[in-house]
DNA sequence: CAGGTTATCGCAAGTTGTCGCAATAGTGAC
DNA sequence: GTCACTATTGCGACAACTTGCGATAACCTG
């Protein structure tokens, strides 16, 4: 089933502009932001207006196609939900950003599960700090 | 030696809006939003701007007396930095906030250092997911 | 405590993201 | 295909910050 049939399965329409803003997802390989892709967009189509890429987001977050994080800043970054899975390193000084296995976060998601019966979601959860490079 | 001395030493000022932006993060307990804090201030002296504050909250951060955390939302939240420090659950479906102790993150923090060279700043790093009284 | 330096302020304009609404256009049914 | 239904769009207005700039007022110095 393509992702338009599934998108029609769920009573969702498949519009040229979802359309394009999934194709803007799946160019870029993670963690882009709702300006960028509007800017990708609107390079090839100006007519379409930012708020739609907005709503797409949101709207494709709902049908489980693309998730959100956000990082150490206000910015919120999006990607497609079938990449695999990871955590989030965010340095406070240079702003770089470092993909750490889900592996190395789980045993602190049992714990939490455990003593406080929350459910970590930690490939959505950003850790910032100073990474290795800007360390005094 | 006073805070405004403090501000001074460092080649800065106290001015009549920083104390108040101070006086706010007092009364809040934690984790306020600069909005909030411009409501407060100009509830008294609306003459000032609430880019005054947002200015103001920067500036103290800079001088260490505040810091600030995000939550997951665009949301800038901010506090006084002498607070005793913890790590914040977030839950993605109410929206409800928790605090933990460090400690419970500390071994997490520890394993980063030493596999990633990463200093995490966990006070500052919120975790999301689905709190007890929301998980299904 | 007067004067010069310059951090900080208030204002106005610019960004970035959100929302209500009338018009449009995908969809399923016939 | 055609039609009715309603999800989605573009637009304009708004909300939440951010920034540039000339004016103001802390602060240090003598």
């Amino acid at each position: 089933m393509s992702v338009a049939d599934e998108i029609r399965s769920k009573g969702k329409r498949m519009t040229v502009q979802r359309r394009l803003v999934l194709d803007a997802l799946q160019r870029a390989r993670h963690h882009t932001t709702a300006e960028e892709i509007a800017r990708q967009v609107r390079s090839r189509h100006p007519q379409i207006d930012p708020s739609t890429v907005y709503r797409n987001l949101e709207a494709l977050e709902g049908l489980g196609f693309v998730t959100h994080t956000h990082l150490d800043d206000r910015v919120t970054r999006w990607h497609r939900a079938d990449v695999e899975r990871h955590g989030h390193l965010v340095c406070r000084r240079c702003g770089s950003e470092q993909e750490i296995p889900l592996r190395t976060l789980e045993p602190l998601g049992r714990r939490l599960r455990a003593e406080q019966g929350f459910r970590a979601d930690l490939a959505h959860s950003a850790i910032v700090g100073i990474c290795r490079e800007c360390a005094p």
